[in-house]
DNA sequence: TGAATGCAAGAGCACCGCTCTCGTTTCTTG
DNA sequence: CAAGAAACGAGAGCGGTGCTCTTGCATTCA
């Protein structure tokens, strides 16, 4: 993007580079991440597969591109339903954001499942990944501390944060420069956590022929989660 | 096993298979389902790799027999961790059952992966699978059942089911006869869904530098679950 | 203009799932 | 008991995979 002053090699390999990723999200898309093959993605680009090679060293480097873009995707959602909610109550608000982050995984399955569902094996996830991978639970977390300064978040406890937790989450404290106490903190992952599971459960067939109108039954779950998050201890 | 009359070929036939198995399984359990090659597992029971296919007549089919068999230990994990727990109160055995649950997961990642992770590309769960992956959420269910008999279980609700919802969870009222009322299954549904976000969340590594003592956090979060399906709403 | 670099293509290696054929062994049945 | 049927293991082979290496051509830079 800011290569103007650089030459047309440089531009050609940028757009290369990106067709190539377009190439690879459509069959991961379409196929999943374990069908995702450097030689069709090859094919499909006009190109030899060692051509490829070119602009990613292996395999796993694409997926780690494409890990990044989904990453960051489903980041945007969650940011941009937290801007659009900001006048409305936190259960509402979370509602929204558990809502439109279902929404983006119904529409992108596999990304989803490579992201949130077992890792591939054999693949570690790079150092590049991290700060993407953390924008939806950092807008949770902006959303947890928008409701306390607004006092809608119960933030008394009764059940004690043990020590070695408690340091843990100081340290998330101190990571996100946001003062959410232990007790909504436990909360909030419990509440990301469930949000996961339901998500999960629906995408990877466990409701089948259990839960059949999908829609309905989140927004009830998340109905609940909204008032556990807020009231709940 | 039934099959002492039969004669000396098909015991056999079923010893290799369970040598194939047992091959596969621990494949699985080393390197995960996608490393899983019918052709190393052939290397290993001292076969070429086209025998293998006399018993099994694919690679998914064998995987297929491996996920069987581990949806059938961990419902057994689950429904020994109910028996054992026949005297305690309902939080108590929640805890118990999620905490024996996650320690089979962390005991055999790969297969909890396979279970509850994204499914296989391409692989659809035959219906053999169906059962025995109902056992963990059957004993659950069970749990719940005993819970309200017990008393120990607040079975009111302010939040409505709507319609739609009611009837799948009338369904499985039915299908169960266990007499769980609405609010009950969804809260239910709920902590099983939590269940399975928190442990993915710490088997994926999604809570990587973020929780250290990963013990002490789980049973903290259980707690706080265990609470939640006897007095929340 | 000449040297260094970037690039696409092709051949090739080892692996994969799966199919087919071919002798051999075992079981069943007349 | 013997002949036919069925099951079995081995091997070759097909098309696919990730990845490496070499070769010639185009571009860039000095």
């Amino acid at each position: 993007m800011a290569s103007t002053v650089q030459g047309a090699r440089a531009l050609a390999r940028a757009q290369i580079t990106r067709d190539i990723k377009a190439i690879g999200r459509q069959h991961l898309a379409d196929y999943g991440a374990a069908a995702l093959s450097l030689r069709a993605v090859a094919r499909d680009a006009g190109m030899v597969s060692s051509a490829v090679y070119r602009y990613f060293p292996s395999r796993d480097d694409l997926l780690t591109a494409l890990i990044v873009d989904a990453y960051d995707a489903v980041g945007a959602v969650a940011e941009q339903a937290l801007d659009a909610t900001r006048r409305r109550s936190t259960q509402s608000r979370w509602i929204t954001v558990a809502t439109d982050f279902r929404v983006w995984a119904r529409a992108h399955q596999h990304e989803y499942a490579l992201l949130y569902g077992s890792p591939v094996p054999g693949y570690a996830a790079p150092s590049d990944t991290i700060r993407p991978a953390a924008r939806v639970p950092s807008a949770l977390l902006t959303l947890l501390a928008d409701g306390i300064e607004r006092g809608e978040i119960r933030t008394a406890t009764e059940i004690p944060t043990p020590r070695t937790v408690h340091s843990d989450f100081a340290a998330v404290r101190a990571a996100t420069a946001l003062d959410i106490p232990d007790g909504v903190l436990s909360r909030g992952l419990i509440a990301w956590a469930q949000l996961l599971g339901t998500v999960g459960l629906e995408l990877f067939g466990h409701l089948h022929n259990v839960i059949h109108d999908y829609d309905t039954f989140f927004h009830l779950q998340m109905q609940r989660m909204a008032r556990y998050i807020v009231d709940g201890d």
